[in-house]
DNA sequence: TCTTTTTACTTGACTAGTCAACTATTGACT
DNA sequence: AGTCAATAGTTGACTAGTCAAGTAAAAAGA
């Protein structure tokens, strides 16, 4: 699949700005989609990642997770995750601990609390997700998935 | 469309989890995007949100803008925009000065500096936008860019 | 003209993303 | 055992988003 500089010149111009325009209409629509979230969870004194968290440590159960396993899962760094798992453990949603097995490790595990809270925010939250993109039909959502996964591949990253 | 409490379960439940789905692949997607574009300027040492004041500000000319005005033309909050203004100006990309006519409105301004950065960064960042959709037919960048037009709509967001 | 309201920011406080540098363990190799 | 590298996480410093409250100037109303 050599390309020649030609090549490279040539196909620079012809898709010019479309793919540009698609990329900005992206990130508007990813960042109104975000404000819009995180404004529903705010009312229950959590923010929209501080969610993401609770709602994967629900997934793995009471064994919990470690800390880093926990960023994998978002989209995050790992120098965030710590504080961020500080506040939520501050607001008693989390417990962490050293896992004996590796002591480099924190087992970090949703409370009772934690999860009141997430079935408190369940119901709104799908309901935000269906209203969302409810302007879209079914096979207009399925292409959207698809259309984003393939931007994701060709950019490297699989997540999950 | 007065929608009967029956007809809400019962739509509940069809498209279930698609559409929260496709939310997600959004975000996560937009999100990478948004690294990926992050990285680029990096070495630049100017930010995302700092490239995008500076655009701004070279589309509106000599005549400058009003703080407000660029806020209202970022995906932004208005708080947020003074101090995004201070570091700018701090680094000698743009000038503020009270307006005359209307001693409230700080009007901003790009400098020489400014543009001169813009110039470097102009080609790379497009090159970044063509890539990041290139898996994308052009059919399919075009379909992308009406369902992301959609979306936002529905929200009731148009902004430019 | 004087008060009230609105507009255009500005500041403080807190949450979060990101890079670089650092500590504590663990695992591998000698 | 003893050193070295890799792993797991933490901390510091800075950029940025977001809400609430404050200031200054302009516009509206009495």
């Amino acid at each position: 699949m050599a390309k020649t500089l030609q090549d490279e010149i040539r196909q620079s111009k012809p898709f010019s700005s479309k793919r540009e325009e698609a990329l900005l209409g992206l990130l508007r629509t990813a960042d109104l989609m975000r404000r819009v979230n995180n404004g529903l969870l705010e009312p229950f004194g959590v923010t929209g990642q501080q969610y993401n968290v609770l709602r994967i440590l629900r997934g793995a159960g009471k064994d919990g997770l470690p800390t880093l396993e926990i960023a994998d899962r978002m989209i995050e760094q790992t120098p965030g995750i710590t504080r961020l798992l500080d506040r939520i453990e501050a607001k008693g949603w989390v417990k962490r601990a050293r896992c004996p097995k590796d002591r480099r490790q924190m087992l970090c595990t949703i409370t009772a609390t934690g999860l009141a809270l997430l079935e408190r925010t369940d119901a709104p939250i799908s309901a935000l997700g269906e209203k969302a993109l409810g302007s879209l039909s079914d096979n207009q959502v399925r292409t959207l998935i698809r259309l984003l996964d393939n931007v994701r591949q060709n950019q490297g990253e699989n997540d999950d």
